[in-house]
Order: C-alpha cells, then structure tokens, then sequence
RNA sequence: GGGUCUGUAGCUCAAUUGGUUAGAGCCGACGGUUCAUACCCGUCUGGUUGGGGGUUCGAGUCCCUCCGGACCUACCA
C-alpha cells in the first residue's frame, strides 16, 4: 500500500467550469483517486476554488454584489457542481480561506528569509474611471507599431507583436472603455526565480523519463530562455495582504497563492477530519513515502513546474519547513468545441450545470475520459457522445447486464446456479480476463485514461463473446447443468463488470453491484485468478435485474442540443 | 516574430520510441444468433501516414522545407 497525494488544478473562481476544464484536471484526479483506493492505497485528493485576481473582481462587479460575497456564491456552485459529477474529493477548499492566508504569508516570509524577494518599481497603467490598475491584458488601444487601433495591452491581434501596454497610442480601459487612464509608478515584490533555474533545471531534468513530454518541454523552454523574476504582488483589494511596510492595499498574486492553497487546503481538511496534514507534505514529518500527483491542463504547466517548485525549494533550502514537491504530472491537452475554444468568459461550450441537466454524469465521465485530450486536443461533438453513450455504455454493458439476469430470473429463480463444471469456454474468458485485467491495473497506474477506458470496455465486450461461446439458452433445451455453468460464469461477469467500472461511472457500478448483492467490501480490485472470478458469488444468491441502467440518447435530442449550444460556436 | 506540440481509414484515436504486411472502436456492407433496451457475435470494405525532399539496409517515427491546427510567450488565470 503507497500513499498517494492528488491535487488537480483550482478550477477559478468566475464561473461554473466547461467540460474541457472538467476533463482536463478535475475528472482525471478523481478517476485516478478512485482507482487508487480501490487498489488499496492510501490516497487524499484535494482541490479548492482559486479565488483571487482581477477577473473576480470583475465578475463580481458585472454581477453587482460584493467580490467576497460572489466568491461564497460561485464556491458553493462549483462544490456542487462537482458533487454533481461525483467528484470524490477528500476536501475542496478555497484559496481564500485564513489557513491559505497565513501559510502564503508565511512561505513569503521565509522566501524573504532566503534572499529570494526584492522589491522593485515598474510602470502601470492606472484607470481613474475604473478606480483600479489594469493588467496587460484590461487595456487596448492603438498598436505603435501597425497602427491597428483594437490591440490589446500584451499583444496586437493584428500584427501579432509582442507590445507593454505603456507603449499603446491613445490606451483606454478595456473594462470600461474610459480613456481616463495614466501611467503610474507602482512598487512591487519580484520573486528570483532566476537564481533558483540551476535547482530547477536539475530536478526538471530529472523527471524527463516520467512526466508526460509536454510537461518537461514547456518547463526547459522557460528555462532555456532564461527565468525571469516574476512579480508576486498586484494592486488589488481582494486577495492575501501583503506584510510589509509600503505594501498597504496590496495583494499577493493569485498565481503565488493558488498553489499554497493545495497545502491549505490539506490543514483544513485535516482541522475538519482530524486528519495530519504534515504527514503529507512535510518530508520532515513524515510525507517522505507520499507520492504527490498533480493533475492540470497545459496552460498551468510553468507555474506548476518553475513558480510554485522554486516556493518551494527556495523555502526547503533555509534548512526549516521541508515540503513536497510534485512527484508526478500529469498534463492535458484541451477539449475543443467544434473547432474553437470552450470559453468561460465567452459562454462558448458546455458547462457543468448544463451538462447535467442534460445527461446523467455517467455519461459524462464515460465519453471525457475515454476520449480524454492526452496525445493532443480532442474534439467534442454530440454525435461522438451519443455513441460512447449508445454503443459502449447501453449496448456493451447495459445490455450485457440485462441480457444474463433477465434470463437468470426467467430459467434458473433468480438466483446464482449450481451444477455443471466449467469447460473450454471459460478457460477463454479467464484467459482474456487474466490478461486484460493487470493491463486495466497498469493503465491506471500509468494515469493512461484513454487506454483505461478503452481496456475497460474490450472486458465488458469479452463478457458479450462469452455469452455467445457458451450460449446457455442452447443448452438449456439439451443440459441444464451445462446451461447454469454459462449463467453462473455470466453473473459472476456482471459483478466483476461493475468492480472495475467503479472509477469511471462510479453511480452505474454501485446499481449493478447491489443488482447481484456484492457487499461493500468485497468492491476492491483484489483480483486473483479468474477461474474464481468466475465462481464467486455464493450459489443460491438472489439476484435482481436493475432497472434501466442507460438511457439511449436519441437522434433528436442530438438535433437540438446541436441547436441549442452549437449557436454559440462563431 | 520566437518556442513547444500536432496532422495517420468517412469520424475519434493507436502503433513496444528506427524494425515484418500501419492497427482498434465507431460508421457502412454482409452473415449468424434469439437470452437481451433490435441488442450481441462474426466476416468484410476502407490508408501514397498533410505536400515535397533527404538520412538509413529499413522512416508514420529522425533531418530540411512548405501547408494547416493548437498552446505558451512571463500583469488573464
């Protein structure tokens, strides 16, 4: 048994999430930690609302209501909209929370410590009109170099130059549009990370052979470039204060806080549980044997490679404090909506909520992570959903289900039958089973959904050829002994069918584990030998064919959710 | 502009990292079965691996070039 530490990245706060952000972080963490736990590790996943930045405080204002209030608003939305989607986190917190405060502050102190904070003075754009200072990207005006007059502050779409904002002719805010807008001086706190490249080139480097190629390629291109120091504060109202003399009325920035917040998180987990949140990240109280696996979309991979790992290091190398750094990365490409980008600020794709009024999260989970972005981006559409849903979930395995204990209740009671012994054909199932069942197990280990999930219906698909091999409604007419052999391997099929689809489609599973009365604890993968995979239910157990386990999704719904979310594309 | 990734069957994706004849699922065609939500099982069709050039005994894989897509490019997160 390991125990293994999960976090995926903070879903922000402005917003119930699309399904690219779900497929992207938080359904893999929580497929990878069901299936851990079933493997009998020791696995804590945690995850929490990023609630800090400008965009916030921008979506709180658009919503007229109090940017404190808003985050208590949209924190209880995406809680529940992971509950939704069966997301099992052991806690789901918020970077806000006061343990994230203090500890934020407190590896700011010791980076202080460590020679690794300065403070430097740069120019901002500052809006009279909006009251605020504006990121890069909140001002637009006209590109000095191609006159293009809708640039914006970081970059010009027109020519693709790289631009400051200070630098635009005629800037205005992008928030409001005022033109009352001037540059100001503004002082703010640089993390080294310049000095730290060397640490994290090395310890990078070192993990080329096991994260994912787009992690370490992304990571030694910052490095290869030369890591800049990255500011670490912001001028805004709403967020963790910095200490410090001079500082009054400023905020550390979201992307310094966010990951702290994994360990805040945990403190607050372990406050609610009575859990010891140092044994999982403290190397010097306990957490050395933790494997930490980090689940994120491609766009977090620098700061979950570079910023938070030299937080880290630079606050493990003053010899106090010893924390964990990720073992494992896991990144993903994106989901695409027919072509384009899911957008939460452009309401561009599926989001959660809406996901699941429309389908049951089963269906969800099954059709992302079996089509889950890993090798590259993958692409959506309804026609694909509707055949995970028909093709794997109700005809392999629904009816599969259906088929052997609707016949057991019509020839053999209802319950799992004796007699008979098992012949060539069950020597074929346990041989695929004994083959594809440890494949199941590496994939998960490996964090391969798509292969996990593709392995997982070839089983399911396994037990459908079994069916037709042994074809007990034959010999029924001739050998009934024969027959029961068939019926008892085939319900024995359905509850191991329902064992390993336990991460994927976790409320199905349970449905037909309770069809076939396996008890709780007997739900783990402890898989031995297939000959008594196939003959592990008790004889004489009752048995009770589920209801409907999958509703077929027909032509016409796809029609009109084309219609009704396709709109959007542009 | 720079960097990284990517382009394989009508669709969605594989291919043990340079090694036999490029494989799966879906879709389509045909056959079988009748326990089942008309589903399942089997067979078959389908490819100049984006274009062009090169290295090699051998290239989907490595190099060059062109074309398309995505991401990052440090104050959006």
């Amino acid at each position: 048994m390991s125990r293994i530490l999960i976090t995926s990245a903070l879903p922000y706060i402005n917003g119930v999430k699309h399904l690219g952000n779900l497929a992207g972080s938080m359904l893999p963490a929580d497929v990878y930690a069901r299936a851990m736990r079933l493997l009998g590790h020791d696995v804590l996943y945690i995850c929490a609302t990023d609630e800090h930045g400008t965009p916030a405080e921008l979506a709180a204002q658009d919503a007229d209501v109090d940017v404190a209030a808003y985050c208590d608003q949209m924190h209880e939305a995406q809680k529940s909209a992971g509950e939704d989607f069966k997301l099992s986190y052991d806690y789901f917190g918020r970077s806000s929370a006061p343990s994230n405060h203090a500890l934020t502050q407190d590896f700011a102190a010791k980076l202080e410590e460590a020679g690794l904070i300065e403070e430097r003075v740069s120019k901002q754009i500052y809006s009279n009109a909006d009251q605020r200072y504006l990121p890069d990207r909140y001002v637009e005006g006209t590109c000095p170099n191609c006159d293009f007059e809708g640039a914006r502050g970081d970059q010009c779409d027109n020519c693709g130059k790289l631009l400051d904002p200070i630098d635009l002719i005629d800037p205005y805010s992008a928030v409001s549009g005022s033109k009352d807008v001037e540059v100001r001086e503004t002082r703010h706190l640089y993390l080294r990370q310049s000095v730290m490249a060397d640490d994290l080139r090395k310890w990078v480097e070192g993990h080329k052979a096991d994260w994912p190629p787009l992690a370490t390629s992304i990571a030694l291109k910052w490095l290869d470039e030369g890591l800049r120091d990255r500011a670490i504060t912001r001028d805004l109202k709403w967020g963790i204060p910095v200490l410090r003399d001079g500082f009054e009325g400023k905020v550390f920035y979201v992307w310094f806080d966010a990951p702290i917040a994994y360990i805040a998180a945990t403190q607050d987990w372990a406050s609610e549980t009575g859990g010891d949140w140092e044994s999982w990240w403290r190397t010097d109280k306990g957490a050395d044997d933790v494997q930490y696996v980090q689940f994120m979309g491609k766009d977090n991979v620098a700061f979950h490679t570079l910023s938070f790992p030299t937080t880290i290091i630079g606050t493990n190398n003053q010899g106090g404090d010893q924390y964990k750094l990720v073992d494992n990365l896991k990144a993903f490409n994106w989901v695409t909506w027919y072509g384009g980008k899911f957008s939460t600020s452009q309401k561009r794709g599926v989001f959660m909520d809406q996901a699941i009024d429309i389908a049951p999260s089963d269906y969800w989970r099954w059709h992302l992570m079996a089509n889950a972005p890993e090798g590259s981006d993958a692409a959506f559409t309804w026609e694909e959903f509707q055949n995970s849903v028909n093709s794997d979930l109700a005809n392999v395995l629904g009816n599969f289900v259906n088929r052997i204990t609707k016949y057991t209740v019509g020839k053999f009671d209802g319950v799992v039958p004796s007699g008979g012994e098992a012949g060539e054909h069950e020597a074929w199932i346990e041989q695929e089973l004994s083959e594809r069942l440890p494949a199941l197990i590496a994939h998960y280990e490996a964090r391969e959904f798509r292969k996990a999930a593709e392995q997982t219906r070839a089983i399911w698909a396994a037990g459908n050829e079994y069916l037709t091999r042994s074809a007990p409604w034959t010999h029924y007419k001739t050998d009934v002994d024969q027959a029961a052999v068939g019926v008892r391997a085939g319900l024995n099929l359905v509850a191991l069918f329902g064992i390993i689809a336990q991460p994927l489609i976790p409320d199905v599973a349970a449905k037909i584990l309770d069809a076939v009365s396996v008890p709780e604890g007997n739900r783990s993968w402890n898989f031995g030998n297939a000959a008594d995979l196939l003959n592990a239910l008790p004889h004489g157990l009752a048995i009770t064919p589920p209801e409907l386990l999958f509703t077929k999704i027909e032509d016409d719904q796809v029609t009109e959710w084309t219609q009704r979310f396709g709109g959007e594309t542009a």
